[in-house]
DNA sequence: GGAAATATGTCAGTTTTGTTGACTTAAATT
DNA sequence: AATTTAAGTCAACAAAACTGACATATTTCC
């Protein structure tokens, strides 16, 4: 057997009750959470696989293509990550040309970020099959689950953001 | 500047209209989804950050508490990853005693695994500020926007393993 | 008009969390 | 006795984050 180097004792403090929530903990919330999102992701994490790119990819395109023009502070603040690390996986989209830079109109400082018809594709391409596990998740009758569904995912969001950026 | 290595090329083909779902992508629910999940583990990360754990090692305290006594193989299935990823996370949680590891009393190849106390104090601490965001979503009336949010996240899930692991 | 702040980019090094592939060990199964 | 299974381990690698320091162009502010 892998090799028992006793780490393994036995008869100490091992808890062996199940943790439930007792009312104090809402633990199926939780969880239903993690195994939502761990899907949800597995359907774009597919077809990126292919094409070299990575979930990093998949948001920088996504969110590029819903608000054309957006300055990278823009898209710092709204993936929560450093300028480094947006800076690799952002030169990639841009020397593959799914992305390109435009000087600002008004402030010449900053590079408004566009798609380019590919990144456009792309993007759609990754939303087709998450759009179509939320309305199956829907099911038939989707508009009383929809509605509940917002406004619990809304107020799941730090409060303080949700008027930022957009 | 910051060189504009032009890269910056203007006049091609950026696409500038906003990507909107038109009926047949449901945008509004990917991003929903994307900023609730983004600030549903940014409580835990905090915590985290100051005994030197992290998102994985979270993961795995999270369900071994939910499940004493799981096996090795159960909570690579829960988690979807291998075995050599967890390999790490969980010999560092087992060196500083938060997990413990017990023979299978059938299988003695098997190792369960049960949190220590430290182990649960550990899990229910992470559990509290989430669980605290997920009441605070669900404001006052809770019971018609709960049932909606368990219905849909169900349905977001995998068909093929809602069965299988827990 | 010059100093300071801002938007962006870049260099270099590190950490966390995942991957693949090959191999070992002990126990259970056939 | 041979094979399969549960778990662990070694080594190398990759993605995606991080920190800190610094450069450059432009705007803003006094």
């Amino acid at each position: 057997m892998a090799k028992k180097p006793d780490g393994m004792k036995n008869g100490d403090d091992a808890v062996c009750d199940r943790m439930s929530g007792d009312g104090e903990i809402d633990f199926e919330m939780i969880e239903l959470l993690f195994f939502a999102y761990r899907d949800f992701i597995s359907d774009p994490d597919a077809i990126l696989a292919k094409s070299g790119f990575g979930r990093a990819h998949h948001r920088v395109v996504h969110f590029v293509n819903r608000d054309p023009g957006m300055t990278v502070a823009d898209l710092l603040e709204t993936l929560k990550i450093t300028k480094q690390s947006l800076a690799r996986v952002l030169k990639q989209l841009i020397d593959s040309d799914y992305i390109t830079q435009r000087e600002g109109p008004d402030d010449r400082r900053q590079r408004r970020l566009y798609p380019t018809k590919a990144g456009r594709e792309l993007a759609l391409e990754l939303a087709r099959p998450q759009s179509r596990r939320i309305a199956n998740a829907f099911g038939g009758k989707e508009d009383d689950m929809r509605a509940a569904a917002v406004r619990f995912l809304r107020g799941m969001r730090n409060a303080r953001d949700t008027g930022g950026e957009q």
